[in-house]
DNA sequence: ATCCCGAGGG
DNA sequence: CCCTCTGGAT
C-alpha cells in the first residue's frame, strides 16, 4: 500500500492500529470466544480453567463437566475431590477447583445464582480478575469494560509496538486508549486468534503474517535477502 | 517474585 | 529436555 514500509513500522501505535485491525478482520472474520459453552456461568468456569491451558483443551473437558454439574448450585455443592479429577488434565487442578467451587458459591449465596453483568461485581469472585471478567463481560454480556489481555494479547501487544510496558494492567490501559470502545472486544479475539495461527511464542511466522509491514519486530526484506 | 499444574510441541 | 498454553493469589 504505502512506498514506505520503514515509515509504516516505525509509524506511532495509533497510526498503524486502524491499519492492523482491519487486516486482521479480513484474515480472521469469524474471530470469537472458542471456549465452547451455552452461557454466562459455562463462560465464566471454562475462562478459569483456561488459565495457563489451550483452549481446546479445557472444551475436552466442559462438556462432562457442565452436564454433571449443570448450575451454580451444582458446582457449589460438588465433592471437591470429584471436582478436580474432572477438570485434572487442565493443570492447576487444586486451584481451579477451589476457585470455581468458592466462585459458585458465592454466585449462589450473593447473586442468586447468576453471574453479574458488571466488572466490580465479577472481580470479587475468587479466581477472577480482569481478563477474565473481561472475557465474561465481553462475549456474554456484549459489555466492553476493558481489553482482555491473555498471554497471546500481550505478547503481540509488545511484538507490535503497541505498548511499552509488561504488566497486563498497564497493557490494557494502553489498548484501550489506542483503540475506539468498539473495537475492545473484537481487539483481543483477532490478536489471540492471530497469535495462535501466526504469531506464535515460539518461532512467529513473519513472513506468512499479513501485519509484518506494520510490525516493527518483523524482519525487514533487506534482511531476509 | 513465586507458586500452582498438566499436556503437547520442538 | 525446555517452552508454552485465553492467569490469579500470595
Amino acid at each position: 500500500m504505502s512506498d514506505t514500509p520503514e515509515l509504516n513500522r516505525t509509524a506511532p501505535a495509533a497510526a498503524r492500529l486502524p491499519e492492523i485491525l482491519r487486516l486482521l478482520h479480513a484474515e480472521y472474520p469469524d474471530a470469537a470466544c472458542a471456549l465452547d459453552h451455552r452461557s454466562a456461568l459455562e463462560l465464566l468456569v471454562a475462562t478459569i480453567l483456561s488459565a495457563q491451558c489451550t483452549d481446546e483443551r479445557v472444551n475436552k473437558v466442559t462438556p462432562a463437566l457442565f452436564a454433571r454439574y449443570p448450575d451454580a448450585l451444582a458446582l457449589a455443592e460438588a465433592d471437591r475431590t470429584e471436582l478436580e479429577e474432572m477438570i485434572h488434565s487442565t493443570g492447576f487442578y487444586r486451584n481451579k477447583a477451589k476457585n470455581i467451587q468458592e466462585a459458585c458459591r458465592r454466585l449462589v449465596t450473593v447473586y442468586d445464582g447468576q453471574v453479574p453483568a458488571n466488572m466490580a461485581d465479577l472481580l470479587t469472585l475468587p479466581g477472577v480478575a480482569r481478563k477474565t471478567a473481561n472475557v465474561v463481560l465481553g462475549t456474554s454480556y456484549r459489555i466492553a469494560d476493558g481489553v482482555v489481555v491473555d498471554t497471546h494479547v500481550k505478547r503481540l501487544s509488545e511484538r507490535l509496538g503497541l505498548t511499552a510496558q509488561s504488566d497486563p494492567e498497564k497493557i490494557e490501559r494502553d489498548l484501550m486508549a489506542l483503540a475506539p470502545q468498539d473495537d475492545w472486544i473484537d481487539l483481543s479475539h483477532l490478536l489471540i486468534f492471530h497469535g495462535r495461527r501466526v504469531c506464535d511464542a515460539r518461532k512467529p511466522k513473519c513472513s506468512a503474517c499479513v501485519i509484518a509491514d506494520l510490525c516493527p519486530s518483523a524482519p525487514r526484506y533487506s534482511d531476509v535477502g
